[in-house]
DNA sequence: CGTCAAGTTGAACTAGCTCAACCCCCGTGG
DNA sequence: CCACGGGGGTTGAGCTAGTTCAACTTGACG
């Protein structure tokens, strides 16, 4: 973790239309560079923050895959999400001050820190950046309802198809392929998301590659009928 | 839905605790109370809002229950949450100015309508309404991952009895009894708020009163062992 | 008093789980 | 350079929790 005087970078990332509002003039824009005054950088297996830990602000991924997960003491785990570049991670933290959900780094990773406090600071006076963090956390809210639907009415087919196609999208979003992509988590990890066994996911994909909808090898995934994948998902 | 000037009930109304900030001064209270001008009853089947309208504002319950739920076009249905007395409706929202679920009462309700340009406009200038909303939103990010664990990982005596605590620890938190209630859904909507047919919630219900851990007539619930009941949710 | 929605219960079925064997990388160290 | 060790992945066989379908009961309300 370095640190040092106002990087003045958001200006000039290249993620900046996913992870900041858009419409800011230049004043406003040095005053969010202004915030972000730090980065972290994180190894595989290295979490960003634990369940208890106290919140201190949100992060912007940079680079690389995150999963979050929930936990309860008697050893269930269930990932909520995988966050990638451009993606808003710590929301969990806002309301009690400490975070309620672990995250951790699925390779390499590196993250820009937003200090809460200065952030709701500045979104006194920069109704952009206000009207931001309320899409932000909203969004989130709404991205949870796709889950919980998915997770209690959908079959293993039609989530493993969901899920693909939602990365798919996502990483479309930031410019790589949507029909080709290596996959960041295991199929444990995955399973976890969608609430299925491992072996399920794992049969899962080679019904998905006997039906010529997709070809995998191992975390390799190459979509091959993405109109066929929609139709399996069927339900955002 | 009955329109007039500032009914200035926000600063004697008895559920303050829940849905408002707590530590305003006089001078904040009126402010305030002069943005819930309106508000609006329903009876029961009628909706709030419906997936796809316009968004207005945010909705405080002041009586009587309501579900929210999402849907595909393929009909299935996901309940992802009951509301009561001093939760808050509408997050969802927000960050599209459209809402992207349906919530519709189960029986004759009241709400505060609470127009969101207002909200926004007022926080600016009251830093404890921001944080309450931040506060608020972030919760609700919360209590979905809580959700998410369920719907991932747990069977149906865990589901249904982690339910059943849920409810009543929010009836106890409103004042009423947290061994005794009358449900105001239908064991199908139950089932689908948990991930379940309502004839596994059926089943479930009369396991749950052949172990003696809760009496059940119909709709009336009355838990008579509340420490079994938390072994066997044994996860929040 | 009849009707209809909601709830219960039974019996057969099945999607996904469990357990177990096996394979395939890929990195490490001899 | 090769052997080996271990985590991740696949596949099979049997099992089980929950679903499906269907019959029946209950209770609220006009």
């Amino acid at each position: 973790m370095k640190k040092d005087p106002p990087l003045a970078i958001c200006s000039r990332c290249n993620l900046r239309e996913l992870c900041l509002p858009t419409g800011l003039n230049a004043r406003e824009m040095e005053q969010l560079d202004a915030i972000v005054t730090t980065r972290r950088k994180l190894s595989r297996g290295e979490a960003l923050f634990r369940n208890g830990d106290a919140f201190k602000g949100l992060y912007a991924v940079r680079t690389g895959f995150f999963k979050s997960f929930v936990a309860t003491e008697t050893g269930k785990e269930q990932v909520i999400g995988f966050q990638m570049a451009g993606d808003i991670i710590g929301l969990d933290g806002i309301g009690s001050q400490q975070h309620l959900c672990d995250t951790v780094a699925l390779e390499t990773t590196e993250v820009c820190i937003m200090p809460w406090e200065r952030l709701e600071d500045l979104s006194k006076d920069m109704p952009i950046l206000q009207r931001h963090l309320h899409r932000i956390m909203s969004q989130e809210i709404v991205r949870e309802h796709g889950v919980m639907l998915l997770l209690g009415t959908m079959r293993a087919e039609e989530r493993l198809a969901a899920f693909l196609l939602n990365l798919a999208q996502r990483l479309n979003a930031r410019g790589f392929s949507s029909s080709e992509f290596i996959l960041r988590m295991t199929r444990e990890e995955i399973g976890s998301y969608l609430g299925l066994k491992l072996e399920t996911v794992s049969r899962t994909f080679t019904k998905l590659v006997d039906t010529g909808v997709i070809a995998v090898k191992s975390r390799h995934v190459h979509i091959l009928d993405m109109a066929a994948l929609k139709t399996m998902a069927n339900a955002l």
